[in-house]
RNA sequence: GGCCUCGUAGCUCAGUGGAUAGAGCAGCAGCCUUCUAAGCUGCGGGUCAUAGGUUCGAAUCCUAUCGGGGUCACCA
């Protein structure tokens, strides 16, 4: 790539004119605003600490050095302290041919090197997922791909929390006012079934308190002495003493939203390599915290819980187990760390969870280290904020929780009435036309949700995320479909793409914008592999279906005017849409070959 | 209250040490005999929350303040 040949260059320029070793972070190159001639700019003014002269007059050293040095520099200018350097056409149109047709460009190699584990989705068996869980799953997932092409070797993992209390809910509201309903008789998806006597337990405890509140207790009170919630717990103290019905009706029950979910993650595209459930790991953190009291870095009570005083790293006191010896989230967190680090011997071990469980990965990893586990510096909590709504934040309770069955089916109620009003489906026959409504309706929800940056708040709107014009999924999914057309419609009329580095007589300047973009993707993938983002793939695969839709619209590809900037348009246009395929393939979403 | 985090156009978001801060939506005005208009072109829209500081240069880094969110459980 040009930009380390120039890093290299400048490297050397640097030493042999000024005696300076120059540091790497002192090279600063980017793209040349358009507004100015250029291709490549270097940002001199750090240079001039030791040039000991204007930031003009060393620019213009550099780029006299540059120019007499290196084969790849045409020309350049400078302009106050900014050495904007143009890159010769051939290095351009050999970057082209050479590449064009590349199935896997931008993508590495997968190294030999140690694997990274990635956990996300981590679901709860007592409800169905809601769109915070879209944004978990999607965000996981695509970071999987992008860890992928960044040549690292990916295990792709979920927690499954099918056990506690609030399990226990939705079986007790079942047995009491199901009548044997099951998801074949009541035709309801099996997730949905159990959620729905979750939503009857909390509605039939809530009556509860609020008969016991009138009768002279406190909301507190009640809350622990309704007849419902009591009998919930006891439910699971059976569970743990592996009663036998019990134990068969958790099985039937997590069976149903099993299948729920399958079909979930099977309609949003998504999966994982393994499946853990925490019915067989809650009890894995029990022998490490063991260990630290022996070693004495944890402190045993005398009621028998065990605690760690944190107030040195300046947070507070915090619990490892309860007095009756039972784990709770944070020793269950250790022992699965613990399991998977000793399986995999990751390079890094990342959890799609969502921002409120900061503090409880920051302890996570003291109390690793406390424990002698260095390897806790490989622990990386992808921390993403919260989806809200119009109307507020989500609350399951309220039913203000957008259901992400109902909303992908929504997504593809649109995507039809939007293509039938468009007349785009009339040489679509009904498979075909069926494919394409899911692929551009998820094309807009997924886009819609990864495009902004994982870590902040991020606002759902009904109404804009169906938009499909603009800066969406399906305007770049739509300009992958027409490059194709044009490819097929070229291929029928007899047009070759094939070209050689000097086929182009010159390189107008939307062709360069264009290529110029295409030639940023390899770095784009690694940066978002570094930052852990796929919004840098979203923002970018838009900044390019716009460029190409620029290009398209000012010039005439398939004219008979000169047959190798035919060929050469072609070229560009083939390579466009691989570009476009391969980052919408690291977001998880599929491209239309035509719409 | 302590700690964390966010605050950029009417709205949703990019930009996170470099040049005159960018898109989309919404509004207005144009463009379909051509490969596809889910598109393109143009116009209007900003005290980058506020005040200091660091430097050749700050939306970006530091400090304080204001405002939103999160978190500080023998819940997960």
């Amino acid at each position: 790539m040009i930009e380390q040949i120039l890093t290299d260059k400048i490297t050397e320029a640097v030493k042999i004119i000024y005696g300076h070793d120059a540091v790497p972070s002192l090279i600063q190159l980017q793209n040349t605003r358009k507004e100015f001639e250029g291709d490549i700019t270097l940002v001199v003014f750090p240079f001039t600490k030791f040039s000991r002269t204007s930031p003009e007059a060393t620019a213009t050293e550099i780029g006299d050095y540059l120019l007499a040095n290196l084969a790849e520099v045409e020309n350049y200018n400078v302009i106050k302290g900014f050495l904007n350097i143009s890159v010769h056409k051939e290095y351009w149109l050999s970057f082209l041919s050479g590449n064009y047709h590349a199935e896997k460009f931008g993508f590495r190699n997968l190294s030999d090197g140690l694997p990274i584990i990635i956990e996300y989705s981590s679901p709860n068996t007592n409800k169905p997922l809601h769109l915070g869980h879209i944004r978990n799953n999607l965000l996981g997932y695509s970071l999987s791909r992008i860890l992928l092409a960044a040549g690292k070797n990916v295990v792709k993992v979920n927690l499954v929390n099918d056990r506690g209390i609030h399990i226990c809910k939705s079986m007790l509201a079942w047995q009491r006012w199901g009548n044997g309903e099951t998801p074949e008789s009541s035709g309801l998806k099996g997730d949905h079934l159990v959620g729905k006597y979750y939503v009857i337990f909390d509605k039939q405890y809530k009556e509860e308190i609020a008969e016991i509140v009138a009768h002279g207790s406190s909301p507190e009170e009640a809350a622990k002495k309704a007849p419902l919630i009591i009998e919930a717990q006891q439910l699971l103290q059976k569970w743990e003493a592996h009663d036998e019905a019990t134990i068969s009706l958790w099985k039937i029950m997590n069976g149903w939203v099993y299948d729920g979910f399958a079909k979930t993650y099977q309609t949003l595209g998504i999966e994982f390599d393994k499946t853990y459930y925490e019915s067989q790991t809650y009890l894995l953190g029990k022998e490490l915290v063991e260990e630290g009291v022996q070693k004495g870095v944890y402190t045993r009570r005398t009621d028998g819980s065990v605690w760690i005083d944190l107030s040195a790293e300046g947070m507070d006191e915090k619990l490892l187990l309860r007095s009756d010896g039972t784990s709770v989230y944070m020793t269950q967190d250790l022992g699965t760390a613990t399991q998977r680090y000793n399986e995999y011997n990751p390079e890094q071990l990342i959890y799609v969870v969502g921002n409120e469980q900061e503090y409880h990965f920051k302890v996570l990893k003291v109390v690793l280290k406390h424990l002698g586990c260095a390897w806790a510096d490989s622990i990386y909590h992808l921390s993403y904020g919260m989806v809200e709504l119009p109307e507020g934040k989500m609350k399951s309770r309220e039913g203000t929780v957008v259901d992400a069955d109902d909303l992908m089916q929504e997504m593809f109620d649109t995507s039809e009435a939007m293509a039938r009003e468009l007349g785009k489906i009339e040489s679509f026959d009904d498979e075909e036309a069926k494919n394409l409504y899911r692929t551009i309706g998820l094309g807009a929800l997924k886009y819609f949700i990864l495009k902004v940056d994982p870590k902040k708040n991020m606002l759902f709107n009904p109404a804009e995320s169906v938009d499909f014009n603009g800066n969406t999924g399906p305007f770049i999914q739509y300009t992958y479909a027409r490059i194709k057309s044009v490819l097929r419609k070229a291929a029928d009329v007899g047009y070759e793409v094939s070209f050689s580095t000097s086929s182009s007589a010159q390189l107008l300047p939307q062709e360069k914008e264009l290529l110029k973009k295409i030639h940023d993707f390899p770095a784009i993938v690694a940066q978002a592999a570094e930052l852990h983002s796929p919004a840098i793939i979203a923002n970018y695969a838009f900044e390019l279906a716009s460029e190409y839709n620029r290009f398209y619209h000012d010039l005439t590809i398939l004219k008979e005017e000169n047959l190798s900037s035919q060929a050469f348009r072609l070229g560009l246009s083939q390579f466009t849409a691989n570009v476009i395929a391969n980052a919408l393939w690291l977001l998880g979403i599929d491209v239309p070959e035509r719409m």
